[in-house]
RNA sequence: GGAUCCGUAGCUCAGUUGGCUAGAGCGUUGCAUUCACAUUGCAAAGGCCAGAGGUUCAAGUCCUCUCGGAUCCACCA
């Protein structure tokens, strides 16, 4: 039994991980500078994130990284950490809301300090996890989307693109959370079936019907349809109406837009608080009236409702219109779709804001033409569709977030002459929260230095219709009084560029577009076509030649990972069991990248059996590795091993094939029942009396087939292979050194 | 309303361009055991591949429809 002290009767990847991590880090083998390039970008993780199942998938990038160093090429695989603005500050809030406190206890300088903070904290653990899952990425060159050079890439296309007239500012109707306190994109709301009473209201000759009775204060109009014979009479007329605060009189408009069968064919327009309605004003050219604030209360537009919020507003007036006998019916079981925030799940208050927008109409053509023309290729397939049909509603994008985690965006407004439309809330010195116009707080007494030094928010009123001068900077003008923007932007705004921040200047020439952009399909169109976007702007070329997408890790019955389901799988608890390579294969082994990945431990076991089977078969060959030949090989067993020899020629040749074609789950699969069940169960059992008696030439052929499957199964299983590879091949080699 | 995916063993799912007796993991049952491995081996049970029709020499795979489930986009006064 010479030998064997160096391989154990059980694989125990507690005791070699880490070394083997070690040796490839000492060693250099987290780059390869010989062969043809081969680069991905790994997608940023949140700087602040720990590890979660979910990033057990980037094990598909390991794996196109690891293959390719095996195939002859230089692969390289960078990593980087995303501040991921809102997402964070989220988190952050939660944080203070522990203590007690808000975001309006800060200025936004010092909010901004305190999450950088907690960030920093928390930020660097999630690369140790990745290591400890075998990650092959060269970590030294990572990037957080706030470091030096980030920023300037980021603030300089958003300079280019202003000069060129892809942005805009507007009073434009956005989606905002009055809760987390920012707007949001049209991507991150999304749509709830509800049951909620529709009421029928009296309005003048007409009864109309509406789910939000307390935005009757904004209304500007009453629509009706052009062809419907009830109400020709009265269009372009004006009727007058009885309502809360005493008569009034409005237009009726005829619009499209309205659907004759629904209700009574009558809709109320509120061009401030709903976006059709908003869409509707801008045709018929009506007064938009805001009655909504931002936090949520209605204002003094609505009288003795003013302060009250839209929950409350809306009961009472209800309570209102019901006694004065302005209701006629409520239907209690009218089922509708309501818009929440993605991420808190409260409604979200559709209302204007001033906002950043990109004119997105002009800069996606080229990405749609790229796709169309497969320059940008998908992985599985049907993700194109999805891309392009997406691409095509593709609103204007706005990219101003209120919030004060993020990149400020560059802008600096002209004080002198807009002091009283500028309006701006602040911590002064003695830490009390204060807002107002400029105007107002001067006359207060407050300098304009204690004001910047306390800033929380500004917003210039009355925007669209007389702008005020601003100046495209970071650096403050210098002639005149200017405050700067406090909006940030939109996370995706920054991410979006981060193939044009991750490589070096002379790696544009050699390494770019990279190969492989793989990410979880739900980002799709939030990052993939923003990359493409602003990488066929800035570079005029595609960022990525494919983009792989996988889906949710998802628990054993299908279920989606939440803390609140208590379904949570930490994957650093099964690498600590099971081993890392028995938690990667896991989430390959029997799934397929479009649909869901379940994960569970029964599945990491059977994984981790399977490592240790491998182990075994090289514990076997090693064995009988030193054995003496007695030079007796008969003939029965040459027939065995011709016959393994050619069964392992096709294994190799569908091996190959099938990851070629990103097929890693049946590349998998194919070498596990190879090595398994044909190459141990059945040509080890006949090979093996000849082994152990001396037939050098089965062991050879065993040991060099063994070995080569090894090899194949190193882009899965990388640790276990690398300590297989070194008891054979000796303490110094490497089986990245090796090629298939 | 537009689009996409899925329905295969008790459970979770694989099944490339249609091609031999439909597979895996886990589970179940029986047998083996000083053997490289009990984290094992051998064997077994278990499937009208959702249903109906069609194309084909040949359909789990392609087409149509029905039923059931999921997702994306748009809309909903």
């Amino acid at each position: 039994m010479t030998g064997v002290a160096h391989m154990d009767s059980k694989f125990q990847p507690q005791i070699i991980e880490e070394k083997v991590y070690k040796s490839w880090e000492k060693n250099g083998r987290l780059t390869s500078a010989k062969g043809k390039p081969f680069t991905i970008l790994m997608p940023p993780p949140n700087a602040n994130a720990s590890l979660h199942a979910g990033h057990g998938m980037y094990t598909v990038e390991d794996i196109f990284i690891r293959y390719k160093r095996l195939r002859g090429y230089a692969s390289l695989w960078i990593p980087g950490t995303d501040h991921a603005g809102f997402e964070t500050q989220f988190v952050y809030e939660k944080h203070l809301a522990k203590q007690g406190k808000s975001r309006f206890d800060f200025s936004r300088q010092d909010l901004y300090d305190n999450i950088f903070k907690f960030v920093k904290e928390n930020s660097g653990l999630i690369y140790g996890q990745f290591k400890r899952l075998g990650f092959l990425a060269d970590w030294g060159r990572s990037v957080f989307t706030l470091d030096k050079h980030v920023l300037e890439t980021v603030i300089a296309t958003f300079k280019k693109m202003e000069k060129e007239g892809y942005i805009y500012k507007d009073e434009y109707i956005v989606n905002y959370c009055t809760h987390c306190g920012t707007s949001l994109s049209e991507l991150e709301t999304v749509h709830v079936e509800r049951v909620d009473p529709l009421y029928y209201l009296k309005y003048g000759p007409f009864v109309l019907a509406t789910v939000r009775p307390e935005t009757k204060f904004g209304d500007t109009a009453v629509a009706v349809h052009p062809k419907d014979k009830r109400y020709k009479k009265w269009v372009g007329q004006e009727i007058e109406v009885v309502g809360l605060l005493g008569k009034f009189k409005i237009k009726v408009v005829a619009d499209e837009m309205v659907d004759m069968k629904f209700g009574t064919g009558v809709v109320k327009i509120t061009p401030a608080h709903d976006p059709n309605d908003f869409e509707a004003g801008k045709r018929h050219n009506l007064e938009i009236k805001r009655i909504i604030n931002i936090d949520g209360r209605l204002n003094e537009l609505t009288g003795p409702y003013a302060g009250l919020k839209v929950k409350q507003a809306r009961e009472k007036v209800v309570e209102d219109l019901k006694k004065k006998g302005l209701i006629e019916k409520i239907d209690e079981n009218y089922k509708h779709a309501v818009t929440v925030c993605y991420k808190c799940g409260r409604d979200l208050e559709p209302t204007i804001i001033p906002n950043w927008f990109i004119k997105v109409k002009d800069l996606k053509k080229p990405v749609i033409a790229a796709i169309n023309k497969e320059k940008v290729k998908f992985f599985p397939k049907r993700f194109k569709k999805q891309i392009l049909q997406w691409l095509e509603v593709m609103h204007d994008w706005p990219i101003s977030r209120q919030i004060a985690w993020g990149i400020r965006i560059p802008v600096w407004y002209l004080l002198s002459g807009n002091e009283n439309r500028i309006w701006l809330s602040f911590i002064d010195k003695k830490g009390e929260f204060k807002k107002g116009t400029v105007k107002e707080l001067k006359n207060q007494g407050y300098t304009l230095t204690e004001i910047k030094t306390g800033l929380q928010q500004m917003t210039v009123h009355n925007y669209t219709k007389d702008p005020v001068r601003y100046v495209v900077s970071v650096e403050e003008p210098k002639e005149g009084e200017w405050i700067q923007e406090t909006d940030t932007f939109d996370t995706w705004f920054s991410s979006g560029q981060w193939p044009l921040v991750t490589l070096k200047e002379d790696e544009y020439k050699t390494r770019f577009p990279t190969d492989v952009m793989g990410t979880l399909a739900d980002i799709l169109p939030f990052w993939v076509s923003r990359m493409i976007m602003f990488s066929l702007y800035i570079k005029k070329e595609i960022p990525f030649k494919l983009v792989y997408l996988w889906s949710k890790v998802v628990d054993a019955k299908g279920q989606k990972m939440s803390k609140s389901k208590g379904n949570v799988i930490n994957p650093i608890d099964l690498v600590d069991r099971y081993g890392a390579d028995a938690f990667r294969a896991s989430l390959i082994f029997g799934t397929s990248p479009g649909s869901n990945i379940p994960l569970t431990e029964a599945k990491v076991i059977g994984m981790r059996n399977f490592t240790n089977k491998i182990w075994n078969i090289g514990r076997f060959i090693w064995m009988n590795r030193q054995n003496a030949s007695l030079d007796s090989s008969p003939s029965a067993q040459n027939d065995k091993l011709a016959a393994l020899k050619k069964e392992f020629k096709e294994e190799k040749k569908k091996y190959l094939k099938l990851m070629d074609g990103y097929h890693f789950s049946r590349a998998l699969g194919l070498v596990y029942e190879f090595i398994w069940h044909r190459f141990a169960d059945y040509y080890i059992e006949q090979l093996k009396d000849g082994v152990i008696n001396g037939n050098i030439e089965a062991r050879k052929s065993l040991e060099s087939i063994y070995l080569e499957n090894l090899k194949m199964l190193h882009p899965f299983i990388p640790f276990l292979t690398e300590a297989v590879w070194k008891v054979f091949e000796g303490e110094t080699s490497s089986i990245l050194k090796e090629s298939l």
